[in-house]
DNA sequence: TTGTAAGCGTTATCAC
DNA sequence: GTGATAACGCTTACAA
């Protein structure tokens, strides 16, 4: 059926071992016997084995990444961007993709088992780290290549290569805004507090509070879920309880998103009734009604990024910079209305 | 370092074979044995290579995708959406996804050629067929299990397991409703002609000018690239060209929004001035703004059934139904206006 | 310049 | 109940 090298060396009459070398393109090979068996290979669609080589040569060429499985999470843009930007540079560098969707928890953690304990891939690329994140300690216990998008909890050692963005700036920088456009009751929907980033962002819109001398309110402050469900009840509840609020934050685009169909279905105004932020974003962001104002990420560029911090440490190279922390921009559009009277 | 069945064997005293039996919970092992063999496992945290088992067993438990790379795809919806559905429905089935990105052309066949004759995956999943596509001919002649989403063109034999829309329909669907809305004028966004899909919407535009009775313009027919580019210049050059024209159909939601940004940017209102319609029902069609009128695919459950399709062929089970035409659903939103006077 | 043989880590066959 | 041994397909010392 399908050739392998045994089927070339018996057509051509050469050894394995010389037929291997003959691909392999090794100089100590005469022409003659290398165009022959390349002729051969070609003739009878050779294709090496990949299982063979990886198996022999102790390397996949291949990345791992672990991806939330929900029936929710298709339409989280968070993870296929960074999935994209991840998997067109490692392409680039001729590196494959083995992705496994699971829901955390027990299942996840076994699949990291699998594909670390089990040399599915060369390395791994993780994301939205966890209060003292299980995965993280475990890829370290393995001494096994990994590279994280986002950092520990500031109450944590972040003693693994990174990138994150200073998300505690960012949230200030949406205060700010807020502030400057004279509002007063800013209302937050923070992550799940198990998320590492979580704290970064309540540090943020504390700063921000305090710079402007604007009293912290805890019943200001709603946990959501990332998704738009999150950003819709955090709203709802942060409105029903405070009227008086007149701004909301959410932590990511989703959620935001989420916020303005809550305000939305109330019959008010997104921008001019109640102001929203979000963060990350996402294309959507751009196209959203109206267009949602939010703290710029650039996901698929530290998807990028990632491979090449991860790629060197798979190749053991010296890595100058392995923390990585990325200072966001500012994005005005719409859904923070303009100034206030 | 990383433990190996010859550790467990060594520390158990017991030979590879037993250590082996007794991990997969042959029968005929004693238990004292088999109790003993575990607790060694546990204690060094065993975990199979895999690389071994696949090169042994011929089975990979894995499902190869190749998607087009290129910096804009990360915004593409649809290959995402699919991946999702894939990936959670593979898991579900203890089964990985081996993502290879890469853009068309001889690179993308050499990638099918390195997954499939290397044997990196059991099957593979591919979308969005192509004229005389090279990548079917060529999994047909390695008779290697793969399924696909969408058929091949009207002229083309689609002799392979496949899921598609009747994209035909849909597109007659949304002629019909502006029709209903009192257009006359109705501009067209195709794909690429070398897609297979192409022709059937095609074929739904003519079908639903012709049974209502206006006369097919081939000057209201442009091709686009399916991102959002495509769209933006497809309508810029519509309108430009046809003033008259009134609506726009694109063939993808992509599309859509690049026609609306396109209208918009002339300072004329979507629904109101020009009429649009997308295809996809990607999640931001119903966040964009205004929300878009378009034929609902279900791309997400595609996915998943795709891949218990693929898992049917890989295990040679008889497939009842392998190729499966869905019926597309018209989802009206704001961007279609009302009804015209 | 070419070939022999070992080994990557696993499972399956067969004998004891 | 248990253990040698071969095999999956490949690369690479080492010999010739």
């Amino acid at each position: 059926m399908k050739p392998k090298l045994k089927d070339l060396a018996e057509k051509s009459g050469y050894s394995i071992t010389t037929v291997s070398r003959a691909l392999a393109g090794y100089s100590d090979v005469s022409p003659k016997t290398r165009e022959r068996i390349l002729q051969i290979a070609t003739q009878l669609g050779y294709e090496p084995n990949s299982l063979g080589q990886q198996l022999r040569l102790q390397e996949t060429r291949t990345i791992g990444m672990i991806i939330p499985a929900n029936d929710e999470s298709f339409s989280n843009d968070f993870f296929t961007q960074l999935m994209m930007g991840v998997g067109n540079m490692a392409s680039l560098h001729r590196y494959d993709l083995l992705i496994s969707a699971q829901s955390t928890g027990e299942e996840e953690m076994q699949a990291y088992r699998r594909m670390v304990g089990g040399r599915r891939a060369d390395g791994m690329i993780l994301a939205r780290t966890r209060r003292s994140d299980p995965r993280i300690v475990y890829l370290k216990s393995q001494q096994y290549p990994f590279a994280v998008s986002g950092r520990a909890a500031p109450d944590e050692q972040t003693d693994f290569p990174y990138i994150d963005v200073d998300s505690q700036a960012g949230i200030r920088m949406l205060v700010e805004h807020f502030v400057s456009l004279g509002h007063r009751h800013i209302g937050l929907i923070l992550p799940p507090p198990e998320l590492a980033f979580t704290d970064y962002r309540h540090a943020g819109y504390l700063e921000g509070l305090e710079k402007a001398g604007i009293i912290y309110r805890p019943d200001y402050v709603v946990h959501g879920n990332l998704l738009r469900s999150g950003g819709y009840y955090g709203t709802s509840q942060l409105l029903d309880e405070n009227p008086e609020i007149t701004a909301v934050i959410a932590c990511n685009d989703l959620m935001a998103l989420g916020a303005m169909s809550a305000i939305q279905g109330q019959g008010r105004r997104v921008g001019l009734d109640i102001a929203v932020a979000g963060f990350d974003d996402i294309p959507s962001a751009e196209y959203s009604h109206p267009t949602l104002t939010t703290i710029r990420q650039p996901i698929y560029e530290i998807g990028q990024r990632l491979v090449n911090m991860l790629l060197s440490l798979i190749k053991g190279h010296p890595l100058e910079d392995n923390q990585i922390l990325l200072t966001p921009t500012l994005m005005v559009r719409d859904s923070s209305g303009g100034k206030r009277v």
